[in-house]
DNA sequence: CGTCCATGTCTAC
DNA sequence: TAGACCTGGACGG
């Protein structure tokens, strides 16, 4: 599950689902973590969480104001991290991380993650080396982008780029497929050819965002752009999914299948697909672009 | 039973 | 650039 658009939502979930709790006592971890220990322990305290990217960043506040500081929290989720609300009996499983309400009998958050390989940082900050949230600083995510193109980084092929958390911090596999496909960008040309003829943020930003479906007087007009460009797409392709979000993420029973219905590219039967230079798969249709692996 | 694959980093050679 | 870190689901024999 997790890009920009789960982490977005697992804060959403979140600060829907604590609002008016009243946690207490200690953070606990499970037995297998190898996680750093949360030393944090409050008598009553309240949890609310924001999202930047592929990170989300939980706030304890104490409610009395006893001495006892307020702790920042940033968790990455790996490939298979999320945040749940449960009673004690029904903790999932690999839950890592759990905050006990003062409910009788009591419910608990926990970051549950499968594979292990998210993580969390206590008295953490969002990580330096990440840039601007596409979903949440679209505007300074572009213009540090459109600042940045001299950088080496934008030599490589664009699919490879847009994995880059320093530059699209919260795109992830799917969501590089998925804008590749809508504008046909190949996803072996080089980064830097497709970002410099872009517009300076000025340009774009107050532009109407105008829906997937046009009506029949602008596609005959023929009105370049009715999409957005690609650093656009960054923005509005997470947001599809944050609107998709109650269904898969708010429900109990997990369900993908809205997810799955929206996906145009990514695992999508007649794509090809191809590993790029990391190793990862990426999804696309017709011509893979100049700088695709040999072999 | 086995092999391959997975929405992500992270670090060592 | 290759491997490490993990669990589990899909599929093959």
């Amino acid at each position: 599950m997790p890009e920009g658009p789960e982490l977005h939502l697992a804060s959403l979930y979140v600060n829907k689902m604590c609002q008016g709790l009243i946690f207490t006592g200690a953070v606990r971890k499970s037995e297998v973590s190898k996680a750093p220990d949360v030393p944090f322990t409050c008598e009553a305290y309240r949890i609310t969480a924001a999202s930047r990217g592929k990170e989300v960043k939980l706030t304890l506040t104490p409610m009395k104001s006893q001495g006892d500081q307020p702790m920042d929290i940033v968790f990455r989720f790996g490939m298979s991290g999320y945040f749940r609300l449960t009673t004690e009996d029904e903790l999932p499983k690999h839950s890592h991380l759990r905050f006990y309400s003062n409910e009788e009998p009591c419910r608990v958050l926990s970051f549950v993650d499968t594979r292990s390989f998210g993580s969390w940082q206590p008295g953490g900050t969002w990580q330096p080396s990440r840039g601007p949230c596409v979903i949440t600083e679209y505007k300074s995510f572009r213009s540090v982008l459109m600042r940045a193109l001299s950088d080496r980084a934008f030599d490589r092929p664009v699919c490879e780029v847009l994995l880059n958390q320093k530059y699209f911090n919260g795109i992830g596999n799917y969501l590089r497929a998925e804008i590749l496909f809508r504008l046909n960008i190949p996803p072996f040309v080089c980064a830097r050819s497709v970002l410099e003829v872009l517009e300076a943020e000025e340009f774009c930003e107050n532009k109407p965002l105008v829906k997937a479906e046009t009506t029949g007087r602008n596609k005959r007009v023929g009105i370049k752009e009715e999409k957005g460009d690609l650093l656009r797409l960054c923005h509005t392709v997470p947001l599809e999914v944050v609107d998709l979000g109650g269904t898969f993420y708010d429900s109990e029973k997990e369900d993908y299948s809205d997810f799955k219905a929206w996906l145009q590219c990514y695992c999508v039967d007649g794509m090809k697909s191809a590993r790029d230079h990391n190793g990862r798969t990426v999804w696309f249709k017709g011509d893979p672009g100049p700088m695709a692996p040999k072999g």
